[in-house]
DNA sequence: CAATTGACGTAATGTTATAACATCACTATT
DNA sequence: AATAGTGATGTTATAACATTACGTCAATTG
């Protein structure tokens, strides 16, 4: 629910609903959530999470093709994150230490390649949902 | 086009088709080049695909909604790859060496995890693309 | 032989994402 | 004020990706 300046009045909408659910979300589940609030297609709920992803402030997950947002300040600087994935209560743990960077480095090096994005993703369960 | 008893004729058709192809392709493209050898429906394709990616002979690429043929002898060894994919001539490399498991391991490790699937996969422009 | 299993066929449906086009609100420039 | 530019918005239609549901068939196996 962080207020911000930035954002119109339908990405903040879309910011505090992701801001509100631990789990990720998919572009229609959101729709489905924010019809009393005016959207009405899907294209308005991408178009506000297109903002959102590029300031950082929500991430995409590839292997879902859900979104979360972003459980730091923001990963704007950073940059390189990794998404640790339960499949059975869908919590999601965002890695973003120096390991992540000097994994992503070393393999830019090694294939001698200009990233420009990365996405890595891990699935498996989490160790609340073993001992349970 | 590495004969396999393993697969039946229509795998064999969906795993040459991948073989002959540097890069990836999407289910409905496979379809499109296939219907000439009797492939009809997406759910064909998929299935032959399920198949195939058990067998770690072909790798889903989560950000491309693509499929690519292992360039390995078989990633069913190893397991963790790594994919750097260029945007520009869509070229594939899969690392797969101690690097990408190491990182792995060391997510797992951290985040008290018990992982089952991975994907990692960057994004950006190769050398040779660079170059031109 | 009955049961199980795995591949296959087909249609319908479900899910995710974008294209295309029009409009509106705000700002900067003339 | 008029003009032009920009970013957000609204709406419809459609593209692209994936699965459900149901039925058939052949090979294996207890
Ligand atoms: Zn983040
Ligand atoms: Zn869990
Ligand atoms: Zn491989
Ligand atoms: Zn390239």
């Amino acid at each position: 629910m962080t207020k911000s300046a930035e954002l119109s009045n339908k990405q903040q909408l879309v910011m505090d609903l992701l801001e509100k659910k631990p789990n990720p979300m998919s572009a229609y589940m959101i729709l489905d959530q924010l019809r009393d609030s005016g959207f009405r297609a899907p294209l308005q709920i991408y178009r506000a999470l297109e903002k959102l992803i590029g300031m950082g402030r929500v991430h995409r997950l590839e292997s879902l093709n859900a979104f979360i947002a972003c459980s730091h300040i923001s990963c704007e600087k950073g940059g390189a994150t990794a998404f640790v994935i339960c499949d059975r209560c869908e919590n999601v743990q965002e890695v973003c230490d120096e390991s992540v960077s000097l994994f992503l480095a070393g393999l830019t090096q090694k294939a001698k390649f200009r990233a420009s994005k990365s996405s890595i993703e891990l699935h498996g369960i989490c160790n609340a949902c073993e001992e349970a």
